[in-house]
DNA sequence: TGCAGTGTTGCTTC
DNA sequence: CGAAGCAACACTGC
């Protein structure tokens, strides 16, 4: 689901919502897959300490570090913050909402199917699957409930206790973020000067060389600069490469503008889409005209790196 | 029924 | 040894 500009928007939303609440408790039926300590290694026995952490600790803010939701939070009296950071994957959703306590603590203790949770802009069968794979919980010393939703069990949940967050082993292997000023052609030269005959799709979306670019925004970056997504950094011109940095920045801010992508089934934290699959020019296009102007193009699909690619069969041509 | 899917990891192969 | 390929993770939707 979430690549840079969705991760942004659940924290901003986040950021407006949380700080100065506490956490009144915590419950998670999923211990095995998402508490990891400080090794980082999978294990239920550390959701206890997660656990006792996190309960009574007030929220001080959240932010976004690569494609990770960071929450600090700080113990009443204790100095020294702790952070949260949650790894949203393929199908997590970050969600605020009022639920009935009972209700859902039966659900996350496995005694109950789903809950009739609060969700409240999806009114169909979404709202239901969202509230049928909450794997944990938090309880808000206002009466409403942080959750972590996730059909497929793919996210991450850790407690960074370190002073330093992005020394944490998730995050300090990740690449300079595109969003940053400092992200300037120098930069983005240097990392393509890493991998000259690598494919600029899959380069784009390495996270170690560049933070926050996933399958949807790659594509349609790509799309806009009139290169194919298998090309080499190599053959690119100067000025096609400072164009796909002008592109890669201004195609994530707009992600960001319409409050994120939700062509699979992203949602902000209250539950409400965002807008961004609207103005898609090429992802999930396949066998449809290219909406590039006076281009009479077709949309291709192929796969690179073992993902979708999505390209202009006219405008996004192989240099030879 | 079958396959693709917004992400990442870790193992295998070249 | 590094890079690339591929399955796995678990489930939905077309």
């Amino acid at each position: 689901m979430p690549e840079l500009p969705e991760v942004t928007t659940t924290t901003k939303k986040l950021n407006e919502i949380l700080p100065s609440l506490k956490i009144v408790s915590v419950w998670t039926n999923y211990n095995s897959s998402y508490f990891y300590g400080k090794e980082n290694i999978k294990d239920p026995k550390y959701f206890a300490k997660f656990k006792k952490e996190a309960i009574g600790s007030k929220i001080i803010s959240s932010y976004r570090i690569g494609k990770n939701v960071l929450i600090d939070i700080q113990k009443p009296k204790i100095k020294d913050k702790k952070t949260i950071l949650i790894h949203m994957k393929m199908t997590g959703h970050v969600l605020y909402g009022k639920y009935k306590r009972a209700e859902i603590e039966e659900m996350v203790s496995g005694e109950r199917k789903k809950v009739n949770g609060w969700v409240p802009v999806d009114k169909g069968p979404l709202q239901d699957k969202f509230n049928q794979y909450i794997r944990l919980v938090f309880e808000l010393s206002n009466g409403n409930f942080l959750v972590l939703s996730d059909a497929r069990r793919f996210a991450k949940v850790c407690l960074i206790s370190d002073r330093v967050v992005k020394e944490f082993k998730d995050l300090k292997g990740l690449g300079p973020d595109p969003t940053e000023k400092e992200f300037n052609l120098k930069r983005f030269k240097e990392i393509l000067n890493k991998k000259p005959v690598g494919k600029i799709k899959s380069i784009l979306m390495e996270q170690e060389l560049i933070s926050g670019i996933g399958n949807i925004y790659s594509d349609e970056a790509l799309w806009m600069t009139e290169i194919h997504p298998e090309e080499k950094p190599s053959r690119l011109s100067s000025t096609e490469i400072k164009e796909l940095l002008k592109n890669i920045k201004s195609v994530l801010k707009k992600g960001i503008d319409f409050g994120g992508d939700s062509t699979s089934d992203y949602r902000q934290p209250d539950g409400t889409p965002g807008n961004f699959q609207k103005h898609h020019k090429v992802y999930r296009r396949k066998n449809e005209e290219c909406l590039k102007p006076k281009c009479s193009g077709t949309i291709s699909r192929i796969v690179v790196g073992g993902r979708s690619a999505h390209f202009c069969d006219t405008h996004q041509k192989l240099k030879r």
